[in-house]
DNA sequence: AAGTCAGGCAACCGCCTCCCT
DNA sequence: TAGGGAGGCGGTTGCCTGACT
């Protein structure tokens, strides 16, 4: 027994919407609102349609301050950067693209910016474009080999990679990464369109990075995160706490650091950084919030926003691209994790 | 002029989340 | 607290149009 559908299939008409189909939708709307209710909006106003159909046309199409047309530089930039930060979250990249729909963005990014980016990326291999545009995970899909893929303006772009600066890290025995199954985007970027890295992850999003005597267990992702700043400047601020906060919440909370405090990274000093975050340390000059991150014993990798699976992890730890001296934590932590579900 | 092909984009599908009861 | 329904979302489809042969 499947799912009831939410309206009549038999009778709702598919395909393209008439002018006059539009008119009645928009009419209907711009006096009554959408009632809250949009399935049953189309029987109200003598539409057969679906209502889904309705929302969707609706929002992509009819509801005003829509922008039709050419995306500018600065909207491919805005695209990029959040791209690279948090991969195809359309509704929150168009969140940030006033009177752009997710469905818009979705087909440029498909149609044009993505071919746009690797084209130019080909072209400048030798210094490769920001932000570099990451495959999906393979099968094999390594962090490092992730890692040797990223690149940034003003960092030392092996620092974290399986380097001997890294291996430096691990064997001096820093801390255990905490790791949930499913490690998602949460952080976004400023404007620098490789900056970023990202928070590891409970699945239901419990916890982030609780500074407090815990900050060690931050698994930082992320092409080389660095001096953001317009003003040159990068100050340290760690103070997350997403406890008790819901995974919109806390992209929301990412998103807009004008909320509250505690949930933001900062520089605190120039307005046009403080729309994504994301500066963490004063150390100007390469992989600042990488570097200082490590310092402070999280294990570090260098890598892209992309979703890891519980099987890509345990590959990772199979392959030993993980220290040794994490793996029982781990292997523990995906245990746990996965009895709690 | 007709046929073919590829790109662009509107719309659909189905899954997931959230909210209400 | 569980279940059901509506909304939200990302992936995909398929139609339309213009370029090319």
């Amino acid at each position: 027994m499947g799912r009831a559908p939410c309206c009549d299939k038999a009778n709702v008409k598919k395909g393209p919407w008439s002018p006059e189909e539009d008119a009645k939708l928009k009419e209907y709307i711009d006096k009554h609102g959408t009632g809250g209710n949009w399935i049953a909006l189309p029987n109200k106003i003598g539409l057969k349609r679906c209502g889904k159909s309705c929302r969707l046309r609706w929002l992509n199409y009819l509801r005003p301050n829509i922008k039709h047309g050419e995306f500018s530089d600065n909207e491919d930039r805005i695209i990029c950067s959040l791209f690279a930060s948090i991969g195809s979250r359309w509704s929150i990249i168009a969140g940030q693209l006033p009177g752009r729909t997710d469905n818009d963005i979705k087909n440029y990014w498909n149609t044009k910016l993505k071919k746009k980016l690797m084209m130019h990326q080909h072209q400048n291999s030798a210094s490769p474009l920001q932000p570099t545009i990451y495959p999906s995970p393979p099968d094999n899909s390594l962090l490092h080999n992730y890692s040797l893929m990223a690149s940034s303006p003003c960092g030392n772009t092996s620092y974290f990679t399986n380097t001997p600066a890294r291996a430096n890290y691990c064997s001096r025995g820093f801390h255990q990464p905490i790791l949930s199954p499913t490690f998602t985007t949460l952080i976004s970027s400023n404007s620098g369109a490789n900056d970023g890295f990202l928070g590891p992850v409970h699945g239901d999003y419990d916890q982030i990075i609780n500074r407090d005597g815990k900050s060690s267990n931050l698994l930082i992702f992320g092409g080389e995160a660095s001096c953001s700043s317009s003003d040159g400047s990068c100050t340290t601020n760690h103070q997350i706490t997403t406890h008790g906060r819901s995974k919109d919440q806390v992209d929301h909370d990412y998103m807009f650091p004008s909320c509250d405090q505690n949930l933001c990274f900062s520089n605190g000093v120039d307005e046009d950084d403080q729309k994504f975050l994301i500066t963490t340390s004063t150390d100007h000059g390469y992989s600042s919030s990488l570097s200082a991150a490590a310092a402070a014993g999280n294990e570090c990798f260098g890598g892209n926003p992309l979703d890891y699976s519980i099987e890509e992890i345990k590959q990772l730890i199979s392959t030993n691209k993980m220290c040794s001296n994490n793996l029982n934590y781990f292997m523990d932590e995906i245990q746990t994790e996965e009895d709690r579900r």
